[in-house]
DNA sequence: AGCACGCCGACT
DNA sequence: GTCGGCGTGCTC
């Protein structure tokens, strides 16, 4: 195709710059690279004063097919190429379709896919001696016939033939807690391999990673990769060509696996489908498990959306015909449901002298258990040790400097921290408003539990589970590991032991206070308080002993746990969560976004954040656009950064669409400084 | 986004 | 006298 272009002429060549900039460079490139460049390669430049690495959207043109005059500008030259990084036709072309759909900047999309540390060779030491050794000594587990169906309906829509316009090849895979999704991943996974074809397997957290990572390893002959943000660079390096030349076949990671330049993808496997943190919150705010159905559609790809709790989104999906159903209704250690109690928190029922609330039952269960030689695991999510100092004669709460949000007391540390941007003070002895000394603690953390709950039951043994106490990732294998033998029998903690993990021996799991969970102010705060729950209560019994749920709350008549209890049909809270949805066109009717305006001066932003309203209000006339606001975030100040937000709604993609892009315009303009986000998560 | 340039205030 | 605050403008 190039073959008419001689030597002589000039080629040149346009490349994406890893910055906020939403347009590409164009360079010279010297005839020694020409054969070296392709769509996909990544270059060395100068970049102004610097130089930086660029990612070549297309293959090089001549300067006279080009539209653009050059005769003012003096193009630099490509300095050089990097060798064997090349990112994939089809990660490219995702790349492209996020920089259109979250108006994103398509060099900062590619960053996020093959960020600089990958590109520096340095010192990558004994990474390349780790290529995982298969000790394939597990034996291979026999399917249920529950999960046998469920291999069947997905391997045959795997091997479907589509076309490039049908629909992507989607199932859901909604089995309940201990229903074992993963084995149907193996065995698909198994199959796509026969096959020739590669596997992606995304979780939510990296927490999980690793867990997955051994049962995939211990039954798939293939090597087994992992990847996620926390993997040391010389690793990520190794395997990233690993990747690219196909020796890597299958790969485990977090939400930003979604990029990796796994060849020839045939299935793609979103384990817990639901979970918001496939939603990346800062800069590029893009959903990973949108983003692989993309991917799976550019590719022909099978995708798996696993999960007990899915998104009313999928579900909607699955309504509409898009997706395939399957379902695991059955554990399969032939264990039951755990039984779920609800327990309505009173005053005169509540243990006193200590910091979190406790009913008198909920204790008096905790110990049986512990004394059955059982485990527990409780559910607090708050670190530290109160939520927050109050002074007794003016109400005053000592608030971060940087955010707007009330300081959280650590005992052990003696300090007053900050959970958003980590500031801290000592405790003060006396308020800072009226020079009380009177000062009380209200609200409870982790810390608390953990130092109170011995006092209560001596034969507890704690280990506790949140971000104070897990610095690193091998701190939090190590307690994992440690409450699997048994070197503890109750485990506390926050978010961070919800998920995904296998204890059998686990038969209570207790939660402090349901509240925060429905009280958050979100749409989707329901919909998440369940999942939650559901997924906290389903480490409970999953071995040979039956499991039992507690679940303290100051409401115990919110119809949310009619439905947990499984008095209540999950299709009615399904239809009552969609009819509100429906209503106010919030998703999965509807599409958002949210416009915000940031600063350091609040005044400022406040008026920004008016004007920006006006000017959609006058914008969306004959479109099909609400607008919401504006109002400030739900941290108005947070890292000292002022926040004001303005949400679209819509039914009409495209008009939400027109909208947000003269909005965008329109901030740049002014200087604002300003950031999209669409199909928000939390409001 | 970086990074530099440039024009005003408060320190050694 | 200089250090440094952040507004403005540019990067092929």
């Amino acid at each position: 195709m190039n073959s008419n272009i001689t030597s002589q002429e000039q080629l040149v060549l346009s490349v994406a710059i890893p910055r906020a900039v939403n347009h590409l460079f164009d360079y010279k490139v010297p005839d020694q690279l020409v054969s070296k460049i392709q769509a996909g390669s990544i270059v060395r430049v100068p970049f102004g004063k610097t130089q930086t690495h660029a990612f070549v959207i297309e293959k090089p043109k001549s300067i006279k097919n080009l539209e653009k005059e050059y005769s003012q500008i003096a193009l630099k030259e490509i300095l050089e190429v990097i060798p064997e990084m090349i990112i994939p036709q089809d990660v490219l072309k995702l790349c492209q379709w996020a920089e259109e759909y979250y108006f994103m900047p398509l060099g900062e999309i590619l960053n996020t896919a093959f960020p600089a540390l990958l590109l520096k060779e340095k010192k990558i030491k004994k990474a390349n001696k780790q290529i995982i050794e298969n000790d394939n000594t597990s034996k291979i587990f026999e399917l249920t016939s529950e999960q046998k169906l469920a291999v069947d309906i997905i391997e045959k829509l795997r091997v479907s033939q589509t076309t490039e316009q049908s629909q992507p090849k989607v199932s859901l895979l909604h089995g309940v807690t201990g229903s074992g999704k993963t084995e149907v991943y193996i065995e698909l996974a198994r199959n796509t391999l026969k096959d020739g074809k590669n596997v992606l397997v995304l979780v939510p957290e990296i927490a999980l990673t690793s867990q997955l990572h051994n049962r995939f390893q211990s039954q798939l002959k293939e090597p087994v990769g992992l990847w996620h943000s926390a993997m040391p660079d010389g690793k990520k390096y190794f395997q990233t060509k690993e990747l690219i030349a196909g020796k890597l076949r299958v790969l485990i990671g977090a939400r930003s696996a979604v990029f990796a330049p796994i060849k020839n993808l045939g299935l793609i496997v979103i384990d817990e489908e639901h979970d918001s943190s496939y939603k990346q919150e800062d800069r590029f705010k893009y959903h990973a498990r949108d983003l692989a159905i993309v991917r799976a559609k550019f590719t022909k790809a099978t995708v798996i959306l696993g999960s007990a709790t899915p998104s009313l989104e999928s579900q909607q999906r699955v309504k509409e015909k898009k997706y395939t159903h399957v379902f695991l209704k059955h554990r399969v250690a032939g264990g039951t449901l755990p039984k779920i109690e609800i327990i309505q928190l009173k005053p005169e029922n509540r243990v006193q002298d200590i910091q979190a609330p406790l009913d008198n039952k909920t204790l008096q269960t905790i110990r049986e258990t512990i004394l059955k030689k059982e485990q527990v695991i409780i559910y607090l999510n708050r670190r530290g040790f109160a939520a927050c100092l109050i002074c007794q004669d003016c109400g005053e709460v000592p608030q971060c400097k940087n955010c707007s949000l009330s300081l959280t007391y650590h005992k052990k540390q003696n300090k007053l921290r900050c959970h958003v941007c980590g500031y801290f003070v000592v405790t003060p002895l006396f308020c800072a408003k009226c020079q009380s000394i009177n000062l009380d603690l209200l609200g409870a953390g982790t810390e608390s539990l953990e130092t109170e709950l011995p006092t209560l039951i001596p034969e507890a043994k704690i280990l506790r589970l949140d971000r104070d106490q897990v610095t690193s990732h091998s701190r939090l294998e190590k307690i994992l590991n440690q409450f699997r033998n048994g070197e503890a029998n109750v485990l506390l903690g926050t978010q961070m032991l919800v998920k995904g993990h296998d204890f059998p021996n686990v038969t209570l799991v207790t939660v402090i206070l349901a509240d925060a969970l429905f009280r958050f102010p979100d749409f989707r705060a329901e919909e998440r308080a369940r999942q939650i729950l559901t997924q906290i209560s389903g480490r409970a019994g999953r071995g040979e002993l039956p499991g039992k749920v507690i679940i303290q709350t100051y409401q115990e008549n919110h119809p949310l746990f009619e439905v947990l209890k499984g008095n209540a049909k999950e299709t009615d809270f399904l239809e009552r969560e969609n009819l509100v949805r429906k209503e106010l066109s919030y998703p999965p009717f509807g599409r958002m976004a949210k416009l915000r305006l940031t600063g350091k001066n609040q005044d400022a932003v406040k008026r920004q954040s008016e004007e920006l309203a006006l000017f959609v209000q006058n914008t969306s006339k004959n479109k099909q656009v609400i607008s919401l606001g504006p109002s400030q975030a739900y941290l108005e100040k947070m890292k000292g950064q002022y926040r004001w937000d303005l949400i679209l709604k819509t039914s009409y993609i495209q008009d939400l669409r027109f909208v947000v892009e003269r909005s965008i315009e329109f901030c740049k303009t002014n200087r604002w400084h300003f950031s999209v986000d669409i199909d928000p998560y939390g409001l």
